[in-house]
DNA sequence: AAGTATGGCAACCGCACCTGA
DNA sequence: TTCAGGTGCGGTTGCCATACT
């Protein structure tokens, strides 16, 4: 048996919110609040509409403190930023931008970030969200040459790896991460040795991921250096403040 | 001017989690 | 401890406006 419904869907009223609607329900949620109740509250406001339809209209439009318009760089940094280092939570990543609903910043990642992102790696030399850094990296992470099995080594031995499909089966980096998706230069966290570094690549080619693949990601400085053979560690990241996607 | 394609956004769906009886 | 109802969330759909042919 499966679990009730949580209305009548004969019964309500499905798709878009008259003006009328609109106006009952704020004037019943200015009145009485929500009685911690969506699902009775329709029929105490007076409204043929489910529960759960009330909710998603006063929090996505309706609330006062909603901002409606375009979004700004600031804005788009933040949200490219977030997505970054934990894909699509987009509740957590609203609740980085006052007056942005999870709903919306889905909508404008959707339409909007997500080609702009895409064209920008499709295009190096092109505009892009991101500003432009030597090779053999970009500020985004994604190595804008082919990475090969020579420095894979040494990104393991900090504990980087790097997320496969880029260019494609042939690259033998997809034997090293075979459920991989993305280009995406990464650290495994804090490897203190080659060995933690093997292991942490392992584990995460085996799937054996934090919270289902979503990592830390340090972007540019930091594997620029590596990869150069570089000893300073003035790019190191702190751990803080992660600087991928740009 | 009419038809078609595309983009943007509001709303819905269904699952997972939370909470209280 | 279990279970049902309520809530939150991410993915998806469908409508409408605009751009393009």
């Amino acid at each position: 048996m499966g679990r009730a419904p949580c209305c009548d869907k004969a019964n309500v009223k499905r798709g878009p919110w008259s003006p009328d609607e609109d106006a009952t329900l704020i004037r019943y949620l200015q009145t009485h609040g929500t009685g911690g109740n969506w699902i009775a509250l329709p029929q105490k406001a007076g409204l043929k509409r489910c529960g759960k339809s009330c909710r998603l209209r006063w929090l996505n439009y309706l609330r006062p403190d909603i901002k409606h318009g375009g979004f700004t760089e600031e804005e788009d940094d933040i949200i490219c930023s977030l997505y970054g280092q934990m894909g699509s939570r987009w509740s957590i990543i609203a609740s980085h931008l006052p007056g942005r609903t999870d709903n919306d910043i889905k909508n404008h990642w959707n339409t909007k970030l997500k080609k702009k992102l895409l064209a920008s790696k499709a295009t190096p030399a092109g505009p892009s969200l991101c500003v432009p850094k030597p090779e053999p990296f970009n500020n985004c992470g994604y190595p804008s040459q082919n990475i090969t099995s020579a420095t894979l080594p040494m990104l393991a031995d900090a504990g980087y790896g790097v997320l496969t499909n880029v260019n494609g089966p042939q690259n033998p980096i997809d034997t090293f991460f075979p459920s991989a998706e993305t280009g995406r230069v990464f650290q495994f966290g804090a490897a203190s040795s080659s060995q933690e570094g093997s292991e942490t690549m392992a584990a995460a080619a085996n799937g054996d991921v934090e919270d289902g693949g979503i990592l830390p990601d340090y972007g540019f400085e930091y594997l620029y250096d590596l990869v150069h053979g570089s000893t300073t560690q003035d790019h190191k990241p702190d751990g803080a403040t992660p600087i991928f996607p740009c």
